[in-house]
DNA sequence: TCAAAAGTGTTCCTGTTACACCCATGC
DNA sequence: GCATGGGTGTAACAGGAACACTTTTGA
């Protein structure tokens, strides 16, 4: 039973014919990307299977020697390329009928990544990949849409209470580009004046000597988020909140 | 290879020899509970195997057709005879050595109950069960001490944001007994005339027109949580925070 | 009448909100 | 000079923290 389960699997993803990985169990991954579009999703289409040309989240399966977590920055590293990427567990899913073919459970993660650093490798489970608008999704295959939604959720819980943001960035940014990230992935407008107060009051942000080039308006000052500051400041008692 | 592991499994937790249920993937639940000993946890010592005698979590198998949801629902009313009781998915702990004789996934789960319900049913995983305070928890087998770790972390963080903890006390209740839970749980001290405004400020709570009896001091209202108005207030945008 | 907890009131202080306004730069 | 975004300042308000005080009940 689990066998033909397997091998039915196996010819819809077209991988894993080796038994190095464990059935039953796949890692389905969130990419979040903002740049100036806002906030985007990194899709990827199905090149084999019955499911083939439709759009899903990028995924994979857990080697018998990996930890779930070393899976999916093996994956994620896989399909872009990119390796220290933040990285986070969402939760399992597990509806008996999430996946038509047999009996599976996912673990959703999601990653947040900076844009311009990205190129998309042809992933080995996807014939394509693209980034999407958060509020332009598809219909997704299996309960993709249902993860997606979750991770939303969940971004927006834990930006606010933690410094996770910043590696929506690049190194350097300025103030603005900091709220307008908060203000797309929160949904919500914010006043400048007080935003600033409220990030900078919290000092772990450094100011760079160093300012924007090449804009049609005064030049904003750069600054970089420091995490030895972040964790020397929780050490003391403090929190982040947005 | 699997099979192999499987045997060993079921000899170890001395059930599940039919092929209903999912291999490499448990789950394992932690149970809080509330009274005047303050936040306790509910273990189950080993019956068989060669961790007989130590202290764990409590946990099980999924079946083939249940979502997993579903099947902590099941764990638990097989453990403590209750069915309609808070339970919420922690997430996946999946480190490749995390059980001894095999890769094993497992999916923790944590569950709010009310102490005065509960009578311990002999679980099936089981030869005994007990529970032991929060900050007094023993050696655990695998790694159920950093689930349990994990998981109080979760629900501080949960309690603080979700009119969760209710769940915690009778259905009826003193304001300063739901005051001493979260102090409990958060292990902070609060101000009396504060929490009750900022409680009764929300207007979730429903007064009636019943006291305490047999104290021995000025009896204090009882009120009772009502999920109804939270969820019409949460509609229109109220944020529960303590 | 005393102990213990219920319940009310008030003051101080901080942080947030909502603005108005000036500054620098490219076109 | 004007449009655009950078950056500063402030007054009004809301909410939290700290604490004192009165009330009710059983023993």
């Amino acid at each position: 039973m689990i066998y033909k389960v397997e091998k039915k699997i196996n010819k819809e993803s077209g991988k894993a014919t080796e038994r190095s990985v464990m059935n039953s169990i796949t890692i389905d991954c969130v990419i979040f990307g903002f740049n100036k579009n806002g906030l985007e999703v990194l899709l990827v289409q199905h090149g084999v299977g019955i499911r083939k040309g439709e759009w899903g989240l990028p995924g994979g399966w857990i080697r018998e020697k990996e930890s779930i977590d070393n899976a999916a920055k093996r994956l994620l590293a896989d399909l872009t390329g990119l390796n220290n990427v933040y990285l986070e567990q969402l939760k399992a899913f597990g509806k008996p009928d999430r996946f038509p073919l047999g009996r599976v459970i996912t673990i959703g993660y999601f990653a947040l990544i900076m844009r311009d650093d990205y190129t998309i490798q042809p992933g080995f489970t996807a014939s394509d990949a693209k980034w999407y608008k958060i509020n332009e999704i598809p219909n997704l295959i299996y309960d993709h849409n249902s993860i997606l939604d979750y991770s939303i959720d969940c971004l927006r819980n834990r930006v606010r209470q933690a410094p996770i943001g910043f590696n929506l960035l690049p190194d350097k940014f300025t103030l603005l580009e900091l709220m307008r990230l908060y203000e797309e992935i929160l949904g919500i407008e914010m006043d400048k004046s007080n935003f600033r107060r409220k990030i900078l009051k919290m000092k772990l942000l450094v100011e760079l000597n160093e300012k924007q080039k090449k804009v049609s308006h005064r030049a904003a000052k750069l600054y970089e988020f420091d995490q030895k500051i972040y964790d020397k400041l929780t050490e003391k008692g403090f929190n982040f909140e947005i």
